[in-house]
DNA sequence: CAGTGGTCTAGACCACTTC
DNA sequence: AAGTGGTCTAGACCACTGG
């Protein structure tokens, strides 16, 4: 049993989180095992209920731990772990899960004014322009999505200076260490035909059929931190999220 | 400023979130703007302030508030607050905020062994069978979805009793109210062809396109409690979803 | 009944932001 | 320096579950 450091300035109940990961990922404590009580934690770290509770209360955020009232607290199935894990996951991450090698070309990076659609999603003021990003995104070297991202201007920076980097890498993962972390996405999906750059890039015959999806992304305060607009060939890729209910 | 009642069943917490809440909606606490501190709190609502700290700490991963260290906390936009509220709301529901009227014809519900591929997302046994329920809904009247749910049936019992309950209503609400609470799904998007059944009820042409879905819902303890198959033609339904990011 | 998690208190010290 | 949220303690009583 690893002893909590409190010399460590990681906070008690961050440490006390890592252990119980690590023993669930390392199969110590199974799914639907009851894990030790609370005065069992209190007890065997050396901390207070309060700090073993808010340990076990993100856990269950988190879709590791679910607790039964006068039963215990149990770990959820691998399944939910890694569903509610990925609830957001760059594209390439998602790809190689599924044994998928991820590429992409970036076509364009540039500063432009934006259409009327983009500049609502983004609210943007009347003086400011927009990053966009053109990529054509692969698997196995076969292209499966074109996609075009676009982040308001004078926030988004030093993103665009960086914006080579994330031809086959993940936006979200550049903007995270730029100060645009997102915290909040909304998705929107439809059934539609390709426009004639995106049948040509992506090798589709004229009325082969695919998803276009919309995606504005929030941070904390909710100021929009980016607009992406793709369109997926039907077959090659299917797109998958996983969301938690809010009671 | 309205008092907390100690000789309410409802936790002092609870009844904090609540009264925020309000106060929240009303207005008197616009977005961006700060919240009385949690020393203010504790003074004006005589509770301590781990109550108060529990009470605002829901709040934030309800989506209402936000917190900055040093700073305050803070009401979160009223975007925020209205899609991190809707990450699971039925169909219904939906249409209805799009200014659409719902409805649906329940074409049937029965019990049947059910495919390889539903009968692997339910996890059944060899002797279980699944409620089938197959719907066409309507915005306006004008059919915009076909759908089929199947249920876990031996726990579903009660669920298949009322089925007739859900033609334009909503599935999880029933669900809900019988013991099988949704408290996690996956969703996975497509473009597709129709089908000639698919096709047939929703008046489409034999090379239009359209999105198709699954959906495999879990209770609390990772169990799948359901799964949905949709079809949605294009230009009549967009699929919205909104998502949080878990750090 | 004993054991579990749910709620609550009254403190304390710290890290961060602002002035 | 003053005020904010972040972490932590050592208790207490309650509601729920199980044998």
């Amino acid at each position: 049993m690893p002893i909590l450091e409190r010399s460590n300035p990681l906070p008690l109940y961050y440490q006390l989180k890592e252990v119980l990961k690590q023993q669930i990922q390392a199969g110590h404590l199974a799914p639907h095992m009851a894990i030790p009580s609370e005065p069992e934690l209190v007890a065997q770290y050396h901390v207070s209920r309060a700090t073993v509770r808010q340990a076990l209360t993100e856990l269950v955020h988190e879709g590791l731990l679910y607790r039964q009232h006068g039963r215990g607290t149990f770990v959820c199935e691998p399944r939910v772990q890694q569903r509610v894990a990925s609830e957001l996951t760059s594209f390439s991450e998602e790809l190689r899960r599924r044994g998928l090698k991820p590429g992409g070309l970036l076509f364009v990076s540039e500063l432009v004014r934006g259409s009327q659609a983009v500049r609502e999603q983004l609210r943007l003021t009347d003086e400011e322009q927009v990053v966009r990003l053109e990529r054509l995104r692969t698997a196995n070297d076969e292209p499966i999505a074109y996609e075009v991202n676009y982040l308001p201007y004078p926030r988004a920076a030093s993103v665009y200076q960086r914006a080579k980097e994330v031809a086959d890498g993940s936006l979200y993962h550049l903007m995270s260490t730029e100060g645009l972390a997102p915290y909040m996405v909304e998705h929107a999906f439809r059934g539609d035909s390709p426009t004639s750059r995106e049948a040509e890039l992506l090798h589709l015959k004229e009325n082969e059929c695919g998803m276009r999806s919309s995606c504005t992304t929030f941070d904390e305060t909710g100021a929009p931190i980016a607009y992406t607009e793709a369109y997926y060939p039907s077959g090659r890729f299917e797109h998958r999220l996983t969301l938690r209910v809010t009671k």
